[in-house]
DNA sequence: TATCTATTGTTATAGAATAACATCGAATGA
DNA sequence: TCATTCGATGTTATTCTATAACAATAGATA
């Protein structure tokens, strides 16, 4: 589980592109995306994987900004009720969404080894999920999907370490 | 969400029921359901919604029994490997399992108010999350599946509440 | 400009989990 | 019976996650 320290010209395009959608989103709702949320927003989106509270709070520190941990989880905080990053309850860590706007929960595949975690929006797994709900009179309002296990790198290379 | 103090009859025939169970799973097995790790699946099941490690702690404590984290911990582990209790990730608790002896990860509707909470075993959920990790070459390890919402009881209440 | 509100800074603390080492106790064999 | 061994528990300390409470600041509004 080691995390890359630079973000490759991929994940840059990538969080250059999520910046820009959360630019938009949040004009469009009358929100302050404010340097420090944008900041954050871009912290995450420039790491490979789920990032805690206290290694955003610890490059923030890099930047030569002052800052203690309501910093951090207040940003994270606003990223999340505008569905622009999700928290996953396994790991208590933070990731970009990739269909910021819409809220929505997402399921996770997160692999134990290297930490990266993909995103899906299986509408079957949502759907049954609400089914199963309604069947107990169980009003949903939110849904935490998150499956452990091993990506193909990660097994590659445990089977060629061995 | 106020956890009721006292079990109710039903609890507690609950409790005993879980405890038989427990003691059967553990001999046949051949690991010991010592006096702790049996206190700590009394006190899980004695209580109708989840609980923390340190609610735990200090109903030992209150038994007279003197403890630190780590011996909830290790009772806590010890009973989640034997698959005799549930870990909620979104909930930092843990509840007991209704089917022990299979292990299986279980899903769980979570009532935000009132705590409680009900574990279902969908297979339609469990096979599509298998599908769709199959369909990445991804193999699963375990599953985390939570739904946060509020139970018709606290619906109701709310309703005659305002 | 004065005021109001949202945002951020700051200090302190609560809550969740584990590391490391000491001690105890039940089973096993001599 | 005694000694040994190994699993279980006790103990102290620490790390990580998260929030409460209040102060200071900055942006918008009248």
């Amino acid at each position: 589980m080691q995390p890359p320290l630079e973000p490759c010209s991929r994940q840059l395009a990538a969080a250059r592109q999520a910046l820009s959608q959360a630019e938009i989103v949040c004009q469009q709702r009358g929100v302050r995306l404010t340097q420090l949320r944008r900041r954050v927003l871009e912290i995450i989106w420039h790491h490979s994987s789920p990032l805690g509270a206290y290694a955003i709070l610890d490059v923030l520190r890099n930047d030569g900004r002052q800052g203690a941990p309501p910093t951090v989880y207040r940003a994270l905080d606003f990223l999340l009720e505008q569905g622009l990053i999700h928290r996953l309850a396994s790991l208590n860590m933070f990731m970009g969404c990739r269909q910021p706007g819409a809220h929505h929960s997402g399921q996770f595949l997160i692999c134990q080894d290297c930490g990266q975690a993909d995103e899906l929006n299986n509408q079957t797994v949502e759907a049954t999920l609400h089914t199963e709900a309604m069947a107990r009179h169980f009003e949903v309002l939110a849904q935490t999907v998150e499956v452990l296990g091993r990506c193909l790198d990660c097994q590659e290379a445990s089977r060629h370490g061995d």
